[in-house]
DNA sequence: GCCAACGTTGGC
DNA sequence: GCCAACGTTGGC
């Protein structure tokens, strides 16, 4: 079981059109790095959903149910797509301010390797992510 | 709108 | 294989 965070823009498609959705294709990574995470996820493992550019937060956790195959999108390379569903929504949002500031959480991705779309996160920090939107 | 931090491309 | 030029992402 692995964790991972996905970055999207809320104005293109954000945590509230997948809740509609219900499901969603993870579609148009042109990353190498972001698409060998894609690669490695596994039915069940656990997401982030981060908002980038506008929120800059934490907004739920989705779950992959269905793994890589190449991406419909793409005309050329070779590109792929995840499938994902809506897990839970977070009681309370956790912002970038919230996590550069917290002394748990200096090594994470988001803070690291800012621009990169698709990243694993451990499973600590999953779990104190999660714990710190419950409080 | 700017810029830092990357990633990619192409000339050599 | 190196590196300059350029493009993109995403925070500010």
């Amino acid at each position: 079981m692995n964790y991972w965070l996905l970055k999207s823009e809320p104005d293109v498609y954000s945590f509230d059109t997948l809740l509609n959705e219900k499901k969603g294709i993870w579609d148009g990574v042109r990353n190498y790095q972001a698409r060998n995470n894609l690669k490695l996820m596994r039915n069940g493992d656990l997401a982030f959903f981060y908002h980038s550019n506008i929120g800059k937060e934490i907004v739920g956790v989705i779950k992959i149910i269905k793994e890589y195959y190449p991406d419909p999108t793409a005309t050329d390379g070779d590109w792929v797509v995840v499938e994902v569903e809506p897990f839970c929504k977070l009681k309370k949002q956790i912002t970038l301010e919230m996590i550069k500031k917290d002394l748990n959480l200096q090594n994470i991705g988001l803070i690291k390797q800012s621009r990169l779309s698709v990243m694993s996160i451990k499973k600590e920090e999953f779990d104190y992510i999660l714990a710190l939107s419950e409080s």
